[in-house]
DNA sequence: CGCCAGGCTTCTA
DNA sequence: TAGAAGCATGGC
């Protein structure tokens, strides 16, 4: 079971037809991901695994601008976790009358799947900030020291940002997360920090691995395990998280929707941020 | 001007 | 071990 039909090319673009649980808006601007902007008219444009793209959702169909089919398997679908079955996790979800609530309010909400470092990084970079300034710190990041690919840059990798100096970082207005993002890439680059077991390692293992680096916290961690490498039993808690806990969840988080606590979160944060009453009303 | 932002490290008791 | 201070930057 996906959520996804026909994938088809017309002209140019590949359409994706048939697709459920899906609102391309919330998804891109619920502060999971720091690349992309509205176009206007239903169409995001964005730059992530080395291209910058444009989206349109019409309904339940989605067109990825100038490319083909074949991209949109390899680079896309992965990336906007279409192969997960979210009617299947919003059931499980849905025992619970909190996420019930927070799931109709934006029922197309998704976690997508990031590249690892990348998520890793802005969520560094995401310590005691704003989304609005996260967004332009990873624009001059990319920009400044991305590799340039048409129409925008790629974010940098480990190894050009681990021989970077603080004196160079300057005009990304990092403030003092300048070198944490510096110790993560001297780490990653190394090879002391091995990201890629990171998918698979047990997670309260993987949580001490990421937290050796100097900025990475609880929360920054669980950030980049959701984000980043798909563990989606991972819940960062922000501040508005713990006041929907606080408030919400008196008892703790039910642990039957465990598996899916992190998916849950992203509802959760949409919901309490965005509606007036979500923390009023019981 | 003060307050806050998807927190963290470091210092102190 | 727990709690508070200090931290860069910029929008409101």
């Amino acid at each position: 079971m996906m959520d996804y039909g026909t994938v088809r090319p017309v002209g140019e673009d590949t359409l994706v037809e048939g697709v459920r649980n899906f609102t391309l808006g919330d998804i891109l601007d619920c502060g999971q991901c720091f690349r992309w902007e509205a176009l206007g008219g239903g169409s995001y444009r964005g730059t992530a695994l080395g291209k910058v793209q444009t989206v349109t959702q019409q309904g339940d169909t989605l067109v990825f601008h100038h490319t083909d089919p074949e991209e949109f398997h390899r680079l896309w679908k992965n990336y906007f976790d279409l192969d997960r079955d979210y009617g299947g996790v919003k059931a499980l979800l849905e025992s619970d009358p909190v996420m019930a609530k927070a799931i109709a309010f934006t029922p197309g909400m998704r976690v997508l799947r990031q590249p690892p470092w990348e998520a890793l990084c802005s969520f560094i970079i995401s310590a005691n900030n704003n989304i609005l300034r996260i967004k332009g710190i990873v624009e001059r990041l990319c920009g400044l020291f991305g590799e340039a690919i048409p129409g925008g840059w790629v974010f940098p990798t480990p190894e050009r940002m681990a021989a970077l100096t603080l004196e160079d970082l300057a005009p990304v207005r990092l403030g003092y997360r300048a070198r944490y993002l510096l110790d993560a890439a001297r780490l990653v680059a190394g090879g002391e920090l091995l990201l890629e077991p990171l998918y698979t390692l047990p997670l309260d293992e993987a949580r001490l691995e990421l937290r050796r680096i100097c900025g990475v916290g609880v929360k920054v961690a669980e950030c980049a395990l959701l984000y980043g490498f798909g563990r989606a039993e991972c819940v960062p808690v922000d501040v508005w998280i713990a006041r929907a806990l606080e408030t919400l969840y008196p008892g703790g988080m039910p642990p039957e929707i465990a598996s899916v606590a992190g998916l849950g979160q992203q509802y959760l944060f949409h919901y309490v941020r965005n509606c007036e009453s979500a923390l009023q009303t019981v």
